[in-house]
DNA sequence: GTCTATAAGCGGATAGAC
DNA sequence: GTCTATCCGCTTATAGAC
């Protein structure tokens, strides 16, 4: 592992522990288990290790799409149902950037930029999956605005739902990661066609025959 | 004004702009004309500060939402939009609270039992209002798990409208508070009993007459 | 590339006069 | 209650040797 690789993961771990504040650039030297003087040969301060991990993390999601798209047919509840999941994983992974978004992003124009730009895509991608499980006849067919608003509302609760269960003070564990799941189902239930419903039925009572 | 409550205002302030990091307590006492002793004299540090907002946060939220039970009969989607509309105007008044939520209630153990408690007294707030408007035939009947799952999904809405619009890079503002309101009403809409429907149209088309 | 040493500055917090 | 003065500790960041 490359140092620069090494200083990285030791930031995100300090990070999702003790957050950005807390996590000073000592520590991650030490973490690391280089000096702190070599950190800044790697990296010009703390905002610059912030923003290389976040492009770590665009990369990794991206990739992580990527399979879902490879395994499961889109536009299906169970594309939805793993996206989901895949999101919550993923912003596990990244806890201390969703936590601190904000106040990260206010902090650095340049971060901003690079996140927003992640963000818009993500919403578009999910209204086009959306759409596409329209045109599947998996979800009823719904005017523009209501799929607007429809997509927002998905991608707020992927988005939200770590977030929610944390400031609750609820464990981030199967259990509670499956409630986001059937609080999303409850969403998309009334929305999805006669033929969705039955084979949601037959998925529930045991895993589906491929084909 | 007791310099008490100057501090608290000018902390307000400061955190809502910058952030509980960039604002230092030196920071704090300049903007509220005092000296840095002075602010040492009111309170032991920054995080009793922050326990002080957090108190006249919920006070203030406790009296909002007094107001709504007085003016708009329980139970009604009137009263669950206008629910909605408080928490955001809540959310925005105090709003480096919530986007630092996490990071904050890490750090103080007295903070995260005074917020959590609230939190779980809101969201049952909510579920027996929900509970109501279905035995005001307002909602549709549903099962105890629906129930549940609804009522966190709207409390999760309200919680993260805002934090969702800022982390987009989308103004808070009337059209954007609406949309939020509008997802709401999108997802309630499905739960409406018929009379429910024909109340909101009706309601759509003017100011509804009073009885 | 990596280290040690250290400068520079800031934020938190206290003491003591008024 | 409020001020000024000040101290301590820590963090960031750099310089220069290896």
């Amino acid at each position: 592992m490359k140092t620069r690789e090494k200083i990285i993961a030791a930031a995100i771990e300090l990070f999702n522990e003790q957050g950005t504040k807390a996590a000073t650039t000592n520590h991650i030297a030490a973490a690391a288990g280089i000096s702190p003087g070599n950190l800044y040969y790697h990296f010009r301060n703390k905002e610059d290790i912030i923003r290389a991990i976040f492009e770590q993390m665009d990369a990794y999601g991206l990739e992580q799409y990527q399979l879902i798209v490879n395994e499961v047919r889109p536009g299906t509840v169970e594309s939805m149902e793993r996206t989901f999941r895949m999101i919550q994983e993923y912003n596990w992974r990244y806890r201390f950037f969703k936590r601190e978004l904000t106040a990260l992003i206010m902090g650095d124009p340049l971060l901003r930029e690079l996140f927003q730009r992640t963000h818009r895509n993500l919403l578009l991608l999910v209204r086009q999956s959306n759409e596409f499980a329209v045109s599947m006849g998996v979800l009823k067919p719904m005017s523009e605005n209501e799929m607007a608003l429809f997509s927002e509302e998905f991608w707020l609760l992927a988005l939200f739902w770590l977030n929610y269960l944390e400031v609750g003070g609820e464990e981030v564990n199967d259990e509670t990661l499956q409630r986001g799941i059937d609080l999303l189902r409850n969403t998309i239930k009334p929305r999805l066609t006669d033929e969705a419903l039955i084979e949601l039925a037959k998925r529930a009572r045991g895993p589906a025959s491929p084909g």
